[in-house]
DNA sequence: TTGTAGGCGTTATCAT
DNA sequence: ATGATAACGCCTACAA
């Protein structure tokens, strides 16, 4: 196997298939392009000699002569859990195969005082036509303020108004952290745990607010106590689980700003022998994986992660395109998924 | 003299630098290549204007001219469970990261009939300069010959003897059952199930073969009823589970080809009313992130993954920058992480 | 409807 | 050690 490629070998150019097409090179252009003003029979003589050569246009001569890559990036916390980014991932995947575009990834750690200098390294080289930057990473005003000054555009997924000029999606964390908070209250529950999400994170604030909204609309008091930070991650929750179950009396029921940390507080839960959902009920966010395959199966908000992905990608490979821009759904509901990790208070 | 362009936009360029240097734009790209052969005056008089100018080389004009991208694809299966893409992933941006490559995935289902036309359609535009293919992609034979058809280095992860014209890098998948089975038994388990892996995956069939191997060194015999087909994901493992713990008399312990049917099986045991490890002891395989968030965490045998990954990631840049091929450890070590799952025999 | 000429920004070749 | 010039493969403008 050769180490570099060798520019004459096996590399099929646009002027091979006008060869065997009989045309000019322009013509093969405009059929690749599907551009109009091609007679229908040369359109599939070309064709032809496309597939008989398996021609595929050179993707770098194409974006350094049309100032357009194709190309979207994916700028991401690779935090401790992988669950959200999972479904970002697959959902910006599926937009950018609709279209065309390939994905390039930029991971990040967070928090990162290089932020901007890592997204900048990575957005200047102008690999990438527009970013995608779900949760936190849209809510950095430095990296936002950075891409504008590059010009680059961005989608971002947090928890916002979308506004004509910046293309944002967001579902309604308040919304489903009063309805968590409300089922568990009706199941009888009066002292409610609750275990905030990453404080860097617009999201994690929604969620609480959920929660405080339903206690009061409902005539619970609110008690500092029972409420713990967390980070979004396994440990975190398992951690402020430790906390929440050593209080006198330990809550009824726990929510937990994501299914991850969910899921330690069900691990905490049984390393204590504490019954779920005997002696204590617990609640997740997102619907991730993990959520329906730990016992018991945990009763969450499912945030439709994938398709907010794929819309913001979409609008704004839109926009890329120079699409008129559709006003489509840009605030997603969640739904409420009732499991067996939830049982009426005793 | 450097030539003079039109500055209408507001993209540096090399003839910017040049211009602002006093050299010629082979100069500037000398220094920005880390050539020799420039004085190291002109070198810094160089620097500063890229530095004065936030210079970066365009990507697009690099690959066109050069050949050279700098980006590798990874082409993997985009399946329902996303453990072990997880680590591969990180693996490969981290090698990626490490020589300042790109990364573009190519997300695949399978099996696909049409599996070698994406694949030609991902590596012919010529981003990538060489590919990734992770465990099952690598036992694609169609797919191997075709990105040497193309001239495209790749490496693949997967059991196999790496060759010297071939990258690929394994673990001792058949030594890992092995020792997972050997334990049991000497926890006084006899009626060991097992699961198998998914059939297209070369993996299934060592792993396979070092439970074989165990039971006939240890002298215990082997029932073909014990064993089911698995294909890596959680349900096809909690199915399996179920018509195991049909039998009579059912196994004492049971052996998933990985750690997501293990924990089906754990799920399984648990809608039963089975107790875990008290009536079955579960065994997983790859010590992903699941092993140790469901209860009882999974005795499994730990992949280095991520550290394959980015071997296999990092041979192939050696490659592609034309660097001598070293002969690193190609074949990893599983280690048997003994969790709570198991117990003796009863 | 189709073709020709001239970049796009960089690296490679071959001078000096 | 440095520079002039020709690719690289495609797209945009303009011709025919």
């Amino acid at each position: 196997m050769p180490t570099r490629r060798d520019a004459r070998s096996n590399k099929v150019t646009i002027f091979d298939v006008a060869a065997r097409a009989g045309v000019s090179i322009k013509t093969v252009s405009r059929v690749v392009n599907k551009e109009s003003n091609v007679r229908a029979q040369t359109r599939e003589r070309v064709l032809d000699a496309v597939r008989a050569l398996h021609y595929r246009p050179n993707a770098a001569a194409r974006a350094l002569s049309g100032n357009r890559s194709r190309v979207v990036g994916l700028v991401y916390e690779n935090a401790q859990e992988f669950s959200y980014t999972q479904h970002v991932l697959n959902g910006a995947l599926g937009a950018c195969e609709a279209r065309d575009y390939a994905l390039l990834l930029c991971p990040t750690g967070l928090p990162n005082p290089d932020i901007v200098d890592r997204v900048r390294d990575f957005a200047a080289e102008g690999r990438v036509e527009g970013v995608v930057l779900p949760a936190p990473l849209g809510d950095l005003a430095e990296v936002r303020a950075l891409l504008s000054e590059l010009s680059i555009p961005f989608a971002a997924i947090t928890p916002k108004e979308p506004s004509p000029e910046e293309i944002n999606i967001s579902c309604r964390d308040r919304d489903a952290t009063f309805g968590l908070t409300e089922y568990l209250i009706g199941q009888g529950h009066r002292a409610i745990g609750f275990i905030t999400g990453h404080p860097d994170h617009a999201a994690s604030g929604e969620r609480y607010a959920g929660y405080r909204d339903a206690l009061r609309d409902h005539g619970v008091p609110f008690a500092e106590d029972l409420v713990r930070q967390g980070y979004f991650d396994f440990e975190s929750g398992k951690r402020a689980a430790g906390a929440l179950l050593e209080l006198t009396p330990a809550p009824s029921a726990i929510i937990a700003s994501n299914d991850d940390m969910a899921a330690g507080v069900l691990f905490e839960a049984r390393e204590r022998g504490t019954s779920v959902p005997g002696d204590l009920s617990i609640v997740g966010f997102d619907d991730t994986r993990i959520a329906s395959r730990v016992w018991p199966p945990l009763t969450t908000a499912r945030q439709p992660i994938a398709r907010m992905a794929e819309t913001a990608t979409r609008l704004l490979i839109d926009r890329l395109d120079g699409e008129p821009a559709r006003s489509p759904e840009q605030s997603f509901e969640c739904e409420l998924v009732i499991r067996e990790s939830t049982a009426r208070a005793r």
